[in-house]
RNA sequence: GGGCGCUUAGCUCAGCGGCUAGAGCACCUGGUUUACACCCAGGGGGUCGGGGGUUCGAAACCCUCAGCGCCCA
């Protein structure tokens, strides 16, 4: 068991560590530490001291094949052709009797009841009345139970075999005056209650049943039926609803002794009895614990309201034992109970015996027909010689051991050292956020919340995010047994793990599940092959590489090497535009690092800068306002949108190329430090996604410009890990500035969409003259050398006066018109085509506006500014319409 | 059977009552003056799954049908 957990969960830490998780790794704990198991152990003995562990029968899924229980996570359902079969049931006074229907015949031998619907006015009569199970010669009775039968199915009437079915045990739960008889052993062969079949294979029997049945002319007929079947996933064999003894945690109102806080997180709520799951959902309900997205606090609600006991006990090989030792007995002596620290239970001396001591818990049922007696003792943790005593009397540890999530459910307090009250504990508990998968919201998040409820009286953790899930290109859930999973540490090596965590941030939205295709990396030539369909679930274990024809296995949770033929590692295009972005900030840095030359610390004054420099403050206050709010609120996807525009579309491809210019003039010093700033911001921002690459530029930021920052430099950390995240002034944003660069950048564009139309080099200068009102003209006249150098602009005219030149291409925004100067190489043919295009666009959306505005009901209702908003863009597409129809007309002649 | 979610460009996904519906990849055109070809400039491409309704206005809200996925029985 711990060289397992050494490998397995040392597999685990390795990718968290390359992933590049923060965590205290020296707090790194396991369930089966000695501390952790002393917390199990202590609260199994508080819980089962308030009755709160109980031990009662269960239906569990039996593997007959291998003598086992399994759990619901190790069965799989099939369907599978099968029949039904009627079957009379004759009644005692010689009636008519019950025609009941079933799949499985041989259970008979162990009904206890035929129950039908109580309105169901065919069968009323019967109510109460008995009817003989002519094989095995029993009388049942007639009962009803409206939970179990409907009466629109089969013939209303159902057989009642409560060992081997769980509904019909729950309609024995109902009515325990029916009684319950298990006909099976464990192999599967029915006991020496099934009479004459006794021996005989459940499927043989089965056989034997029908074939008797109809020897007596009680077969009533047989229709096919594809019939629902549980599998044991790993030994292929159907199968059977088992009843066994197993030890229950009551999650519903507890016994009145019982003194639980209600009121979670408050120490001075009166003790009271409510259950379990009624505390753990009013933690939830009273927003002590919130989960985002915020529709998963159903999952958790709906599940705790069913209130259903949790059976714990496992049969496996490993686990924390139960701390309860047993003895059977025939006959107790006075003598004896006095010895076990016994006391007869308040009101009866009979049935029940307990007792409680500081150390222990005993109690003791005693069968009052047969005598027989189990008496059970819950000892503490640290007494071997209390558990030496007892063993000494006769008495064996019960050999299950609990289910993981009792131990797990422990985990936000016990890896703090609960029980004791250390230091850490007071520090750290209760924590702020946990980060889980949605499918154990129930198994995991809520029985945290109740054993923290339970130990310490206050919730574990306030917020829970629950990630999305990563499926594979067809949709499907990734597994090992599929083979359709993803090894990070692949994606890593090829990506870089920066990349993998900026795809994941990226596909983080509120709702949706994502899906990631697949390849595997031929071995021999490194090209990336798809996974089909078809390779999935192992059933592939060779494929020929398409580019290199070489083969090659593909990528997966092989057990083993194989020496002949490589085996592919995983990859998936869609981490490149993670790589991609940490490679543009790289470089971005890089260019940054190489002009340095001179860079002198010194405050920038905001009002003072240019326009261009107040624009990327702007745009930079907003981004990181933005960014800070997005991650507040768990909206990871829009986080990465933010500063992925910020870095890419606004820094990169504008502000550092306006630089460029800038480096070489009057004005370096200034660049220098708004560049250095606006990248130390950039470097804090990105950092909790990103932090290689933060990491590696602020170091290399500190040896070249110790003292940086905005607006005024300060001394940095030493790691970005610990420097303050930036909060700049709100009036940094400012809109008046970004549209006037805005409005540039429209200049810019339509100058290099024009000289990509007519295939014109970069280095040929074009003449652009555009008309616009006086604050266009004032932006333009201080951007000049900006529009020169992006648009390859030469002669640059503006303003309201400026004049179309005699052969040329336009360009009409919303707020200026461009014209281009195309002297020789301007082919009106082609131009017209294009503004007719354009004309026709907008038209279009002209007669979309004008309707609404004819529409009188839109102009009694709609807000005065969305009104307003429409005539200004009809005046607008107006003005623009003309224009083009002009310039149509012009080209023409 | 119950619950939750999804269906928007060729692909993977944003947008969740009012800008001309967006991004990345893929595609097409052009580009090696030292930040980045893991790049730059530009372009084409969508009856927002079908049907009905609410509204001045629906990709978005409601109903319904179809398909897909997940969880619980």
């Amino acid at each position: 068991m711990w060289k397992w957990k050494e490998e397995s969960g040392g597999m685990i830490i390795n990718q968290l560590k390359t992933l590049g998780a923060s965590c205290d790794w020296e707090r790194e704990r396991f369930t089966m530490d000695e501390g952790l198991s002393r917390a199990v152990r202590e609260v199994f003995v508080s819980l089962y001291e308030e009755g709160l562990i109980y031990r009662g029968e269960y239906m569990i899924n039996w593997c007959p094949r291998c003598h086992t229980a399994l759990s619901d996570l190790e069965v799989t359902y099939q369907e599978r052709d099968g029949h039904l079969w009627r079957i009379r049931y004759p009644s005692e006074d010689g009636g008519e009797g019950a025609v009941i229907a079933t799949t499985r015949p041989e259970t008979m031998l162990g009904d206890t009841a035929v129950c039908v619907h109580p309105s169901d006015e065919r069968y009323k009569h019967l109510i109460g009345k008995s009817v003989t199970i002519p094989l095995v010669n029993r009388d049942i009775p007639i009962i009803a139970d409206a939970l179990l039968v409907d009466p629109t199915l089969g013939t209303g009437c159902v057989k009642v075999t409560p060992a081997h079915d769980p509904n019909d045990y729950a309609c024995y739960q109902r009515n325990p005056q029916i009684g319950i008889i298990n006909i099976l052993n464990p192999d599967g062969a029915i006991n020496e209650a099934g009479g004459k079949y006794q021996g005989m294979d459940r499927y043989k029997a089965r056989d034997a049943v029908v074939a008797d049945m109809e020897a007596l002319g009680l077969f009533e007929g047989k229709e096919d039926r594809v019939i629902p079947m549980k599998y044991s996933d790993r030994s292929k064999t159907p199968i059977e609803p088992y009843l066994s003894d197993q030890w229950f945690v009551r999650m519903g109102d507890p016994p009145a002794a019982c003194g639980l806080a209600s009121a979670a997180n408050d120490p001075d709520a009166k003790p009271q009895a409510a259950g379990l799951a009624r505390m753990a959902m009013e933690a939830v309900e009273n927003g002590q614990v919130k989960f985002f997205p915020e529709r998963y606090a159903n999952s958790y609600l709906d599940w705790l309201a069913e209130k259903r006991d949790w059976c714990i006990s496992r049969q496996l090989w490993w686990g924390h034992r139960i701390p309860v030792w047993t003895i059977k007995r025939q006959d107790w002596t006075e003598e004896d109970i006095k010895a076990l620290g016994l006391k007869a239970a308040k009101g009866s001396t009979d049935t029940s015996l307990e007792g409680t001591s500081e150390n222990l818990v005993i109690q003791a049922r005693i069968d009052p027909d047969t005598g027989d007696s189990t008496a059970f003792v819950c000892i503490a943790p640290g007494h071997p010689e209390i558990e030496a005593e007892y063993e000494k009397l006769g008495f064996t540890q019960d050999p299950d051991v609990l289910d993981t999530w009792f131990s797990s459910m422990l985990w936000p307090h016990s890896t703090l050292g609960w029980p004791e009250a250390t230091e850490e504990l007071k520090y750290y508990y209760p924590t702020s956020v946990l980060v889980t998968s949605r499918d154990i919201i129930t198994l995991w998040v809520a029985r945290m919340v109740i054993a923290g409820l339970y130990n310490l009286k206050q919730v574990p953790f306030h917020q829970v995010y629950i990630t999305v899930k990563l499926m594979d290109g067809f949709g499907e859930t990734m597994s090992k047994s599929k083979g359709n999973g993803v090894d990070p540490l692949d994606i890593i090596e090829r990506y870089g793990a920066d990349a993998l965590r900026f795809l994941i941030m990226q596909i983080s939205t509120e709702t949706q599940d994502a899906r990631m295709p697949v390849a595997n990396v031929c071995p021999h030539c490194d090209a990336l092959v798809p996974v089909k369909q078809e390779h999935m679930y192992m059933r592939t274990k060779k494929l020929a590489c398409p580019n290199c024809k070489q083969p090659f296995r593909p990528g997966g949770p092989w057990p083993s090497d194989d020496p002949g033929l490589k085996t592919a590692k995983q990859a998936s295009e869609r981490f490149e535009i993670g790589r991609n972005f940490a490679n543009k900030i790289w470089n971005a840095a890089r260019f940054i690092l190489m002009n340095l030359d001179g860079y002198t610390p010194h405050a920038v004054r905001r009002e003072e800068l240019p326009l261009e420099d107040r624009w990327i403050l702007s745009r930079l206050a907003e981004c990181a306002h933005n960014l800070t709010y997005c991650l507040e609120n768990f909206r990871f996807s829009e986080a990465g949108r933010e500063i992925y525009d910020f870095i890419w579309s606004e820094f990169c491809d504008w502000y550092v190329e306006m630089a460029k210019g800038r480096l070489k003039g009057d004005d370096r010093a200034t660049v220098q430090r708004v560049l250095i700033g606006v990248l130390d911001a950039i470097v804090r921002l990105i950092h909790p996604m990103m932090p290689f690459v933060a990491e590696s530029i602020w170091s290399a930021l500190n040896d070249a410009a110790f003292e940086r920052g905005l607006p005024n430099p300060e001394p940095a950390t030493e790691s970005v890990v610990i420097a303050p995240w930036p909060d700049f002034p709100k009036d940094w944003a400012d809109a008046r500035i970004d549209i006037r660069i805005w409005h540039m950048q429209e200049l810019v564009r339509s100058v290099r969409e024009v000289r990509n139309r007519y295939n014109i080099e970069p280095r040929t200068p074009l003449d652009a003259f555009v008309r616009c009102d006086d604050a266009i003209a004032n932006t333009f006249e201080m951007l000049t050398p900006f529009i020169k150098q992006l648009g390859g602009v030469g002669k640059l005219e503006y303003g309201k006066a400026t004049t179309k030149p005699e052969q040329c291409a336009s360009y009409i925004t919303a707020d200026f018109e461009v014209y281009v100067s195309l002297a020789g190489l301007i082919d009106p043919a082609a131009e017209i085509t294009r503004a007719e295009k354009q004309l026709a666009d907008k038209r279009k959306q002209l007669a979309g506006a004008e309707a609404k505005l004819k529409n009188e009901n839109f102009v009694k209702n709609a807000p005065p500014e969305v009104v307003e908003q429409q005539r200004a863009l009809i005046a607008d597409l107006q003005k623009q319409i003309a224009t083009i129809e002009q310039n149509i007309k012009d080209l023409q002649q």
